[in-house]
DNA sequence: AACATGGCTGCATGATCATGCATGTTCCTG
DNA sequence: CAGGAACATGCATGATCATGCAGCCATGTT
């Protein structure tokens, strides 16, 4: 792990449980804790968390949001993503969902791909902007702010335009019975939108989203071409799942 | 194996893996820790990819931005973003460009404020994430790589459904007899297109801006509401503007 | 064929950085 | 107020880095 790379695991710590101890830090990663307060103490400096004794707090809502983005490396999430990112064939056009595991998808894509992305998240096109032959089409509507996607009438419009090869899909929950669903009705009706418009839709769900249910249903099950998780193979869920005909791809 | 394909392959591992650690290429591809170095040196340079203490980690849309490009007169394009930042006030409806001053606005609103943002940027609605009462609209359409907004015929089509109070407008040169231009004929037809929905258009043109042209007119100088510049109160081509009735905001 | 040129590479050098430990200080808790 | 935990600081060590230099190879020129 480099020394930059722990920076950001701490930002991403501190977004996520909205304060950082320096003892269970270093226990973690196998350093001193004389190294973890170093870090803390320079974050501090540059004004990206507070230092408070024991460890250290979140600087204010919109940094902790920021840094939510820089995700760090071999998590599921990661995981899920590089082997997403290979349904993207040089040539081929995609449909790229909004949310975190979708914009791991476009960082993990190569950086020689020459490939044409259709999306909905201003997030996800703005990663593509690092790709030279990546062609982007943004979907336009009302940004839905809690997951950054293009949603409503206008953006369902416009996804009415478009043609592609894959569509790959984020969810909140994959359960047998429920299906695939997610936490706005407005969301799920835009993710059902662009499903119509792709050839073959696979589902991006990493580990803990496997038999979790949400209040929005997006699709039935029977619908994707494949779900794409790292979740165990002795999962329950996913031998109800695979019973039914559902194909699974190991990430 | 070549020297160009070597630097792919860096990209590439830095998109699968979210970082790159020199010690480890050079021993797998069996070079030297300097060639390798040098390569991420280069890369870093290009804003490919950014340096840190061991390796490198991949560069961030906003920092790929920023460097790439005009990495020059930030603090410039700073000031007029404070000053630009003023004019949309809360309850109001503003259009914002892309570019990097645009971008710079959207990081320079307050916090606080709570106003509908109509943009064809998606790094400038990513940017706008942060804001937790704007409400944002994006405008989509094919991605125009170069400054990263939305472009041609649907996204000119989109434009035509909104409303709003005032339009920041960024070009790359105000001209006295050239007017405001910018450098790719579809960018200067969708800003044009969102200067009709407008009440108010203001121009956004740090220092370096003030005199030059380019190849493409977006606007004659007198359908603008105000040019918004740092540029020092002596300057020839100010007074000629001035002279012309264009009213000039100090920044 | 002989030579010059330029790019790429590896090595050596001194500088810089990251890390852990020791020391003395500050802070929290009871 | 006392004990212990957390802290800042200085220092030693090893890793990483930038730079300059020399060798190698491909290409183009005389």
């Amino acid at each position: 792990m480099l020394a930059a790379q722990r920076r950001t695991l701490l930002l991403d710590r501190l977004a996520r449980d909205r304060r950082v101890i320096a003892k269970d830090i270093a226990a973690e990663l196998g350093l001193s804790e004389d190294s973890i307060r170093r870090d803390l103490r320079d974050l501090a400096a540059a004004g990206l968390c507070q230092r408070v004794y024991g460890g250290a707090l979140p600087a204010s809502p919109a940094i902790a949001d920021y840094t939510a983005r820089q995700a760090v490396s071999v998590d599921s999430k990661q995981r899920v993503a590089v082997a997403a990112a290979a349904l993207i064939t040089p040539g081929s056009t995609a449909i790229l969902d909004g949310g975190t595991t979708a914009l791991a998808v476009a960082q993990a894509l190569p950086a020689t791909l020459s490939a044409t992305v259709i999306t909905h998240s201003p997030t996800v096109a703005a990663a593509l902007g690092t790709h030279p032959h990546v062609e982007i089409y943004l979907l336009g509507g009302r940004v839905f702010k809690h997951s950054m996607v293009a949603c409503g009438a206008a953006a369902v419009e416009a996804a009415s335009a478009v043609h592609a090869d894959v569509f790959l899909l984020g969810v909140t929950g994959v359960h047998p019975d429920a299906g695939l669903t997610t936490g706005d009705p407005d969301e799920a009706a835009m993710k059902r939108a662009l499903a119509q418009r792709a050839a073959d839709t696979y589902v991006l769900a990493s580990a803990e989203k496997i038999g979790a249910a949400s209040r929005f249903t997006v699709l039935p099950l029977d619908a994707v071409a494949g779900i794409i998780t790292d979740a165990p193979a002795s999962d329950d869920t996913l031998d109800h799942l695979t019973a039914r005909g559902v194909p699974i791809l190991r990430a």
